[in-house]
DNA sequence: AAACAACATCGTAATATTGCGATATATAAA
DNA sequence: TTTATATATCGCAATATTACGATGTTGTTT
């Protein structure tokens, strides 16, 4: 099918898988890094950076945009992209419940 | 299309994607919090406990397995998976490796 | 206004993922 | 040894993702 069943789960549990989602692929990893290094950054630059046509570039960056993980604004002719600080701090603390859980193991497996 | 053109990342990059990409689903999120709030667990508690085949699930396990996270060792009939502290310990660090960095946005997005 | 520049969106082809029934395998029980 | 139980794997259908050329949109420059 590759229908993804999200009503047997709970809200939480599709909000976090959607989240690890969207950063589950290296050109989006390269974006976002990309940002983080160069403090902004726009479109045509990332074309350059990476080897990805335009469009598909466009199309990572709105993927990125819907998880609210970054921010675009208008800069004449060029799109801004930023880190929106508050989405990034909210994606950080989700990431931490999850992974600051003690995870004991069970005899069975050690 | 629909291939991911890998060999224009860097390594560091295509793991970390890999990583948030096995852990990009719902029912693998669930599998995961299910196996650290049950210390362990068999397949089949999962098949009741979610409301899809055993070879779904199956299948998601295997997802979480290739990239570490759990490991599973033989019960008799059953498998017993548990999270490998290990691996769990080093998916954690690489995630804060991406997310305690700083994250000033620029003055064009504010 | 016309031409250009930077993105976004559309349409489409190739590939990947999800889900499940059927079947295989391996261990336990009778 | 037959039967049952637990899980893995195969094969397939439906849907999603990735990538890109073409085109649309918006703002800039001349």
């Amino acid at each position: 099918m590759g229908l993804t069943k999200s009503e047997i789960f709970t809200d939480d549990q599709n909000k976090l898988a959607s989240l690890f989602k969207a950063l589950g692929h290296p050109a989006r990893i390269a974006i976002l890094q990309h940002i983080i290094h160069q403090k902004a950054c726009i479109c045509n630059d990332l074309v350059d950076e990476l080897g990805l046509a335009q469009a598909t570039i466009s199309q990572h960056l709105t993927a990125l945009k819907n998880i609210g993980i970054i921010q675009g604004t208008i800069a004449g002719k060029s799109v801004c992209y930023c880190i929106n600080e508050q989405t990034w701090k909210e994606i950080q603390a989700e990431f931490n419940a999850l992974f600051s859980q003690d995870v004991k193991v069970n005899t069975c497996c050690s």
